[in-house]
DNA sequence: GAGAGTCAATACGCCAGCGTATGGTTTGCT
DNA sequence: AGCAAACCATACGCTGGCGTATTGACTCTC
């Protein structure tokens, strides 16, 4: 029999979905509309919408580590080089509505918040890792994970004009601060 | 005639619903059942579900800058002092729930985002003046306070075990950084 | 080539939620 | 008393979205 490839055209839809609307978002029919087919392909697949928002769950948590982080480890340098080259990459990637929408849901999802902590705190350990070689007091090492962290999202959520400054250089100078 | 203060209950109780369900799940007969009434009442008050919203942003742009910055302001102290101040209200506040929501609501709605923007930059032009009476580099000054402003959102978005740390203790060693 | 298995279309029932229409009740004014 | 405005209840129509049932292809295997 055929490798169920189109079920994970569903599961990447609904992710699509679920960055562009949130995730009340994520309707059957839409989604069925935007493949060319009917909900009669959808409830061939899964069995509900909730297991459809499980598997996208289920693939995020799974592919939500390793990616970036191989990319960086890749590239080699020092943890300074590494932490620079892993704040662009994480800064390009088109999927932070993806990442955002899915941490507002965390809010209202007690198993989705649970995925969360377990990728945040897996990323958290690889952040940790690089900033210990650098050189900042090591009481602070967990401090800047954090704000690093949060400059992320933060870079997101936060609209505000910064004079003459550009926003790009606002967060180089942030990225400096938490360097070192 | 009287005062209309039911309009008033009605947007609040919109402002409960945004914060604890998210914009989609402020719905009109939901309230109505909350408020102990009807959708006959809503329709009297609101020509539709869409002013109701608006009237929901238009209140938070309004009282979304001044009361914080006067109850710091009241307390006296040095700008370290009145930061630190700043920190805690910002963080007790119940409303970080609601702010998120709001923000999320801003990614699909332009004048959502029109109105996020003109509060962080007054409440950004507050952090500005108060951090630039400290002690850091002036080229310094804008990336820190996105710093604070990042850490205040991120401390809800990103969940995280810190090890042998409490959260709470992780965050004021961000803190520190940031104020330098 | 026939049956099993895979995938999709169609049609249906159901409910939630928006908005409307209309009528009823209370309040204040004269 | 009586009118008008403010406020709310009830009942209705309409749409969108979930899930089910049924049937129709197409494909692989024996």
């Amino acid at each position: 029999m055929k490798e169920r490839r189109t079920r994970e055209a569903w599961i990447e839809a609904a992710a699509n979905a679920l960055a562009q609307h949130g995730i009340s978002g994520v309707k059957v029919e839409r989604l069925a509309r935007e493949l060319g087919v009917t909900k009669g392909s959808f409830y061939w697949h899964f069995v509900d919408r909730q297991s459809l928002l499980d598997a996208v769950l289920a693939a995020w948590s799974e592919r939500g580590t390793a990616a970036i982080i191989e990319e960086v480890e890749a590239s080699g340098g020092d943890a300074d080089a590494k932490l620079r080259r892993l704040w662009r990459a994480a800064g390009d990637a088109g999927d932070q509505a993806f990442e955002l929408a899915l941490r507002d849901w965390g809010r209202r999802d007690e198993a989705v918040r649970a995925a969360i902590l377990d990728v945040d705190t897996r990323r958290m350990g690889y952040l940790r890792r690089l900033i210990r070689q650098l050189a900042v007091p090591p009481h602070q090492v967990e401090a800047r994970c954090l704000l690093m962290y949060s400059l992320l999202i933060g870079d997101w959520f936060v609209h505000v004009r910064h004079g003459r400054k550009s926003r790009a250089r606002v967060l180089q100078d942030a990225l400096d601060v938490i360097l070192g």
